[in-house]
DNA sequence: TGTGCTCATAGATGAACCCTATGACCTGAC
DNA sequence: GTCAGGTCATAGGGTTCATCTATGAGCACA
């Protein structure tokens, strides 16, 4: 095993030798010579350890075990191409641009694929990414900054236009071993209430939906710690510092992988996500595309 | 712009750099020397075009976009050691093995996830993938060529222990041109039952799931056209070929990028996802282990 | 003022890749 | 039956690229 890993581009001529049935043309699709794909292919084959093709003087079938690996690395690509959109529009500074600023949660999770179905649906359009909080996202609509946000929460300011894109949950979780992971009846608001949790910074609007919903209830109680980012703040939780309040798109693997169990609470802690844009000013062609595709 | 597509060691070392915040203690968990890790991130900030590290004397923190970049990053890799965890088994030829038999949706959709599960829950376990289709895995089960099976359908043979693990969802889709596109009310089964559709082979769970709910109607009508795997046969649902019937699974990325549309219907065509074993024999432990994570 | 961590640079070695050219093989048409 | 056009594999040559070790520079902390 040289390397562990296998190279994305030879994932990518895996699937056009798939959908073209033959070497050479996926090497043209691919703009290398035939040689090279052969090649490629063959060193795949080999870090793998499994035969993927049918090579015959009439073209090139996959095997069964390829036709999987093969739907496999469509997956790998997704993700891939979703991460080089989501760059491009981290890194573009263009004149014809659509300006969104989202809130992290968002941009993290939704905003790649929004951007991979936006260039299929409206390849003109050049987005510019901001990531910033909910207060941040609003404050820079408001300073023309950006064209056209999107915010967590329940509402948004009276200024705004507002428009729902989709909900999210936010859920209680916990390491396996911590008591509440073997509660039988959900977590009581109270007793949310007043124990110090994992939480996002003041300002998000995570934080914010969660302390909305605790403050008939007392209020939440001084956090254990309060992190800007997403990630530190699961690895805290992974580590079992304290119980931990997130989107369910953030925790979603790790509670599938069982390194961390969501506690059912009675309190709702669901919310809107939420397309934002200034009230006065007409909402420009590209971020009605933006917006449809967001809305889909 | 070089090259397109990123290198995965390279988004690999950023994540560790994010986690450890040093490139040299990145460098090390990767094995490689700190020169090569500073070269490797120097290099990726420059294919990407994004500024994503702030290097100091006292160690290397994420940019803001750097952190945004990392999570994707992360999606990314958790597809390719999906990839790589499925590819292991399909290789696997070893003696403490688990013999597993998947019918085609769920080794491509499920598998891999619940195997990069597993390999935190129970390293020592080796799995032997087998992927084919419904009527096939029962073969296997009884011949005594597997363990553990995994198939779609109403119900198993009564020679057999089955286990719920989780529902799918059959769904017609169509292309965005197409009539049905544009129905005000759901379809009627009769109009399901008397239109030539793409499905798969006869024998596949899916397949079988369809017949059954149409059955009532006077069954199906000739397909338009039959195949043994889902690409190809989402491939000709997208060029229009004719009416499809696929697992909500298969056809999610289509449906969000707007490629193909789901046709509401009457007909119910949810169905179970089971895990089977052969009443006689008992189950062994590394296939309690993975049920236990199918399950979860 | 050291000690120890951080990261960057330099220079050399080596492996990996790609391309062009060519050959062998099958299929289908005439 | 034979020839054209497609398939894929191999060989040889060149170049690029990535890696390593060794070293230097800067900051933190004792």
């Amino acid at each position: 095993m040289s390397t562990r890993l296998p190279d994305l581009e030879a994932l990518e001529l895996l699937v056009a030798v798939a959908e073209t049935g033959s070497l050479g043309q996926a090497a043209a699709r691919q703009g290398i010579s035939q040689p090279s794909a052969s090649a490629r292919m063959s060193t795949l084959e080999r870090r793998l350890g499994v035969r993927l093709l049918v090579r015959s003087t009439s073209g090139s079938r996959l095997t069964s075990a390829g036709a999987v690996v093969t739907d496999w690395a469509r997956a790998v690509l997704v993700q891939a191409n979703a991460l080089i959109e989501g760059v491009a529009a981290l890194r573009s500074r263009q004149e014809d641009r659509l300006r969104v600023s989202a809130s992290l949660t968002i941009a993290e999770h939704l905003v790649p694929g929004w951007l991979v179905a936006l260039r299929e649906a409206a390849p003109g359009v050049h987005v510019e990414l901001n990531v910033a909080n909910s207060t941040h996202v609003i404050e820079r609509l408001r300073a023309d900054e950006a064209d056209l946000g999107f915010i967590e929460g329940r509402g948004a300011p009276r200024d705004l236009h507002s428009r729902a894109v989709g909900r999210d949950r936010l859920v209680v979780v916990v390491v396996p071993g911590h008591p509440w992971a073997r509660k039988r009846r959900p977590l009581r608001p109270v007793e949310l209430a007043n124990t110090p949790l994992l939480v996002r910074e003041a300002g998000s609007g995570t934080r914010e939906t969660f302390e909305a919903a605790l403050a008939s209830y007392g209020g939440p109680a001084e956090p254990a710690l309060e992190l800007g980012a997403t990630a530190p703040l699961r690895a805290a939780a992974v580590a079992g510092t304290a119980p931990a309040v997130l989107s369910a798109l953030v925790v979603a693997d790790e509670i599938a992988a069982g390194r961390l169990v969501e506690v059912p609470s009675e309190l709702r802690l669901d919310r809107v996500l939420r397309a934002v844009w200034p009230r006065g000013r007409e909402l420009p062609e590209p971020a009605l595309h933006l917006l449809r595709v967001a809305r889909s």
